[in-house]
DNA sequence: CTAGTTTGTAAATCTGTTTAACAAAAAGTT
DNA sequence: AACTTTTTGTTAAACAGATTTACAAACTAG
């Protein structure tokens, strides 16, 4: 086996186990104020629409990866629970646009504040690391998605 | 913003895209021989099986992040398939070891075939890179893992 | 204006999981 | 040795999140 064989093989490894904690991270609840626990799913969904205000049901299903109807069941879900909003659009009277309301935008922004504090963290951590190495990293890893974006296109459109 | 917050921003990007798409890869089912299709919870039980022969029911459940109780239901689907077998074990009377079939060996290398072939993809692209660079890239994910790692413990233990 | 498409919803169902209760075996304690 | 506790596997019931299917309303295109 190469140099370079086993490199990449590291890499690899590494990028699984990042994979595999990620996915276990992102499994839990989340605790929202005293009453209000947000659950994997629904967090998800809160993401999505707080990078994408207004989108409608139908969109919010295709950021998920999930169906329309499985969209639609989750904003209900939500606006039961009061994070979210539903507001006809002023384009057209079919689509619905979904807004986060005040608790949901503080969710998100909870959520958003976990993600931050570890970036901070990150950028400690790396300071030993040169621009030159991240950004080199940073390319190292786009030929990783490059790869898996055309593993995606032979797995699902054909 | 600085050049060093910029490339780390950019790498964590990288990575949050890998994730999703590997996330959107392993949703999949796949197709064993003609009239075989395993589910992707069952793909990870046969690799989890496949890289860890003869471990108990227990142990199943901890490799793959679930309940004794549904690493024992899972067990019985694959047996029930025909793609892994019970044995009972050596050295007591109340373990259990689970070993992949013929059939499961050949889900297993099939599924380890695809992972070759990605991996082989890769090696190519980057051939461009020195394996300083690549193992480079790997200390930098290094630390991402670290910083996950006590994520995790102070989410999960506490 | 009619036919087809897009959008959202609702009911029924499926899959994979958890929780809880249980029995058998093993390990620890006295 | 006799007991308690822990570990291991199983099962039933319940649940979460998703899909499929069917439908109605709004839009679009011919």
């Amino acid at each position: 086996m190469s140099i370079k064989e086993e490199t990449v093989r590291h890499v690899s490894g590494r990028l699984r186990r990042i994979i595999a904690r990620h996915i276990r991270i992102e499994k839990l609840s989340i605790q929202v104020g005293e009453l209000l626990t947000v659950s994997p799913g629904e967090a998800r969904a809160i993401q999505a629409l707080g990078q994408n205000r207004g989108v409608n049901i139908n969109t919010l299903g295709v950021l998920l990866g999930v169906t329309r109807s499985a969209s639609s069941q989750m904003v209900g879900k939500l606006v039961k629970k009061g994070l979210v909003e539903k507001h006809a659009s002023e384009c057209n009277n079919k689509e619905i646009n979904i807004y986060l309301t005040k608790i949901g935008e503080e969710a998100f922004a909870n959520h958003e504040a976990f993600h931050e504090k570890y970036f901070v963290e990150l950028l400690d951590r790396l300071s030993g690391f040169s621009d030159t190495q991240i950004a080199t990293a940073a390319t190292i890893l786009s030929v990783f998605e490059d790869v898996m974006d055309e593993r995606m296109e032979e797995l699902f459109d054909v």
